[in-house]
RNA sequence: UCAGAGGAUCGGAUGGCCGCUGCCGGGCUCGCGCCCGGGGGAGGAAAGUCCGGGCUCCACGGAGACGCGGCGCCGGGUAACACCCGGCGGGGGCGACCCCCGGGACAGUGCCACAGAAAGCAAACCGCCGGUCUAUACGGCCGGCAAGGGUGAAAGGGUGCGGCAAGAGCGCACCGCGCGCCCGGCAACGGGAGCGGCACGGUAAACCCCGCCGGGAGCAAGAUCAAAAAGGAACGGCAGUCCCUCUCGCGGGGACAGACGGAGUUUCCGGGUCGCCGUUCGGGUAGUAUCGCACGAGGCGUCCGGCGACGGGCGUCCCAGAUGAAUGGCCAUCCCCGCUGCAGGCACCCCGGUGUGUGCGGUGUGGACAGAACCCGGCUUACAGAUCCUCUGACGCG
RNA sequence: GUCCCCAUCGUCUAGAGGCCUAGGACAUCAGCCUUUCACGCUGAAGACACGGGUUCGAUUCCCGUUGGGGACG
């Protein structure tokens, strides 16, 4: 559609068709969870997050519930932090939004699945680059030795 | 044209790629769920949590008292309000209009520091005047006065004239104040004529008095969910003490006492419960569970009534429901803003500078305040910019 | 999210309309004492969160803003 003179847009970046296969991802939601992460203090500082990662333990087994079904294949399982230290409500959704966007382009492919990961907001998410926050989120895998 | 006043509305737009959530339809699946398509998805303040309600629970209902809290010119609006509308009083502005305060200080109590003679009942420090002592003056004593000075936030009406020994509401005029009368107004209040002759200081966001209103807690309220004991609920039966009826018992009637119960305390009344037995129903804890949870004092349009807040009729629409908490992430173009380059226009003038606005470009970690959490009505606070309507003043033209 | 509470020197606190130029303790600084340090003594500096209002007068009473803290599944 070049014929109305507007430049092409630059497509969004895809995944490559010859990629790694993705894992499935799933939400932290519980505050234990977020407090077994931590206190592995397994950690890497970026200008635009913290990363901090602890292996998933195996899964709780209800006395007197039937077994359930386990999904094949271990999964990755990432939290995110914003706290007040980020600004208020407006600049947390934001800080927030903008972690959970890099993670979901980038975790799925790159990250050691079996893990459980906490991203944390800081001041500088809201003001960073988007290019630079997925660098940053690439190296800190890197430097923690999960990247695969 | 410039300067200003009041009111209302909006709060970037469009597109592409990738996502989230719950609704509808379809498909797959024993089921948990998964996939596809469609349409919906933050605000005027969603904020602060300062008022008022709905709703839910506190076992249920009625009438008071005390206490506590709030409100307070008048009339109206409303489900209600501390909100809103229209008036009243005071002040500001040439004007449109804006700002401020709002029961009671002769029901009582308290307080009014310092200064000052005196701070609430009248009094007299310096003074003024008369008399008297003394040779005169200064001064002392006696008496009259409260104008002037001084202190203070505030000093017992103010100004002027008369009057007087000096003065003073002592008299008069105006203003203020008080009292009742008349008129206008539903009322707050306003106006008028008259009388009084100053008697009545401030503070109630001090206690208080008067009038009106209010039970408490809050959706983390509250409810539901499989198996088992205690506990629990419903129904039925028996059941405290005394008196009367009765030979006794049963039965009937009455009185009394204790505990529980009105989620401030308490009184009274109605109507209840308590302990035991039987039958039936049945579960605290669960956990990323479900309901509450979104059709409402609802939005929009139009007509009628009203100065207005608002009320009524008709039509039409369904319009966020998350729970580590969705409503987005990235990119492009346009719009607006700032800075800046070039071109040329207008005004001023010290003739090459200043100001203003136009067109075409470049540039930007530029785009206000801010994120629903049960739901409404208000208030308060924050906010870049844009648009519309009405009105006022000045100047010019007709 | 809902409901409460608080704000005074660097820290902990007193004051409850005027007597406040806001008091005390610890800490800080200076001097004295001591050979020196500590202790002790003397002295100094240092605060009413902010903005309005009521009042003659506000740290105190009222309203709003800001900043802290707590309770509730």
């Amino acid at each position: 559609m070049s014929e109305d003179g507007r430049p092409e847009t630059v497509p969004a970046p895809t995944p490559q068709p010859d990629a790694k296969p993705r894992h499935d991802l799933q939400r932290l939601k519980r505050r234990a969870d977020f407090l077994r992460v931590a206190s592995r203090r397994t950690k890497w500082v970026t200008s635009g997050f913290i990363l901090q990662a602890a292996p998933t333990p195996p899964p709780r087994v209800r006395p007197g519930e039937p077994p359930s079904p386990e999904p094949a294949g271990p999964v990755i399982r990432i939290g995110f932090t914003t706290s007040k230290k980020v600004g208020k409500a407006v600049q947390r959704n934001r800080a927030r939004r903008r972690l959970r966007a890099i993670a979901s382009e980038i975790m799925g492919t790159d990250a050691q699945a079996g893990y459980d990961y906490v991203l944390i907001g800081r001041t500088e998410t809201i003001a960073r680059p988007y290019e630079m926050l997925l660098s940053d989120l690439r190296w800190a895998l890197k430097r923690l030795g999960l990247r695969r």
